[in-house]
DNA sequence: CGCGCTCTTGACTAGGGTCAAGTGCAGTGG
DNA sequence: CCACTGCACTTGACCCTAGTCAAGAGCGCG
């Protein structure tokens, strides 16, 4: 497996067409890389003025922190992806965002941003697109959870793995490596270990998928995407060329 | 009760202070009203080129149309609420907006939308601050349905409408006016009309909200909020000023 | 008057949660 | 080298929340 040398530009150019003011305007956005280790907090649900990040390498993870003491996961975070952009622009930061992996960030100089849009329209085309991708991605896990069973559940979050691992470089053709444990993805999709182990185990041994030490391996994605019921026109908005 | 002259306007200046310039150009953004009526199809999932909208009157839903034919609702769209403004960077519309009641509408005029953004930065701030606000109330939905049972669901959005009817003056204190009947609130919670009105009957049952007619009273919104496990934090986000 | 829609309630069922026990392995210390 | 601990995974048995099926009431409307 080939990493790219930076997943947000392989990303953004798998869809737009950056110009030299684009990536010189991207470049600028992001200042010196730190790095955090698994479990480390990047930046945690309450923080006031927190900072935004791009991922250069190694997954995050969203969680929330209910009143109740769990901490569901909202979403996970693949290099090339933004992290709290959104809450920016709120009084503090909605949820936490931490290290499944050791990871390498870049922080986002956002004071300049407007201007910097403004002055890079081809970016901010693709920032907006960005934006607009995660929500559907959200909207879908959103449907995900109240409509469809948990075999379908699983299928879904994994193919949409797929696509987006694809998107970045970090896919063999066969499947793609993931560091996310059964528990951790068990709470991303909003179901027990013990019954996504269930889940995995047919999906197993009806030669479907295969989620074993690290790694998510399609053995039929044709026949995976037609018995969970997967939506193709879903993925054909990450990768279709725009009008 | 008494209905806003413009809830836009005053949801964004509930949380900021919009300058003349603000002003001006967040009314040069809308064009001339359009009226739908209650079942009408505002924009359809799968729209090329769609207009996008601000809401002056009624409510609206979005609904996502899955290959098996079903059509859950994401979300519910008041006055003061934008219709598809991010899937304008996707090829398509995602989802279909529908017109829940009679609904007034004004197009938005997006085309020099970046240069409008930076020369009135108040008005830039605050409409990232919706943005995100509409984040963290999908990814607070999406806990609720992952981790919360039918009752505490159901609770949390009736006082997170509480919430939004409040912020945009269509609230009598006790309650708000709500069109959506209750096969359609038992789809945007993930859930079979049959069982939520076994819900509401133990609410109403248990002296803590009504939901009859087409308005919700609260009975005892401590009480609500205590037995549901209701986080009152997530609320502060729409009314707490930002550092 | 009858159709269609929303709401209501009851009886039954099943998908997935809970509880419990056990395996395998990596790290740590004796 | 071998306990010992902790974590991830696996499987079985049981149970409960919420879905399914069915029937009926109330009401607006052509």
């Amino acid at each position: 497996m080939s990493v790219a040398p930076n997943p947000l530009m392989r990303k953004l150019q798998a869809y737009h067409t950056l110009g030299a003011t684009d990536i010189a305007a991207l470049e600028a956005l992001q200042g010196e890389a730190v790095t955090f280790l698994a479990g480390d907090d990047i930046i945690f649900q309450g923080q006031k003025r927190h900072p935004s990040f791009v991922i250069l390498r190694g997954w995050a993870l969203s969680v929330k922190h209910l009143t109740d003491g769990s901490r569901p996961v909202i979403d996970v975070h693949l290099p090339g992806d933004f992290l709290a952009w959104r809450s920016l622009w709120l009084s503090s930061a909605d949820r936490t965002f931490q290290a499944l992996t050791k990871v390498e960030v870049a922080p986002l100089k956002t004071e300049r941003l407007l201007e910097t849009l403004y002055k890079a329209p081809g970016l901010a085309r693709a920032l907006l697109w960005v934006g607009a991708r995660e929500e559907a991605m959200v909207v879908e896990r959103l449907v995900s959870i109240a409509k469809r069973d948990a075999t379908a559940r699983t299928a879904h979050f994994l193919l949409e793995l797929d696509a987006r691992t694809k998107l970045i470089g970090h896919h063999s053709g066969e499947g793609f490596v993931c560091p996310l444990s059964q528990t951790i993805l068990a709470d991303a999709l909003g179901m027990t270990p013990i019954h996504l182990n269930r889940v995995l185990r047919q999906l197993r041994e009806a030669n479907l998928l295969l989620f074993r030490d690290g790694h998510v391996t399609f053995l039929d994605r044709e026949r995976l995407a037609e018995r969970t019921g997967f939506d193709r026109s879903y993925l054909d908005e990450f990768t279709k060329e725009p009008t």
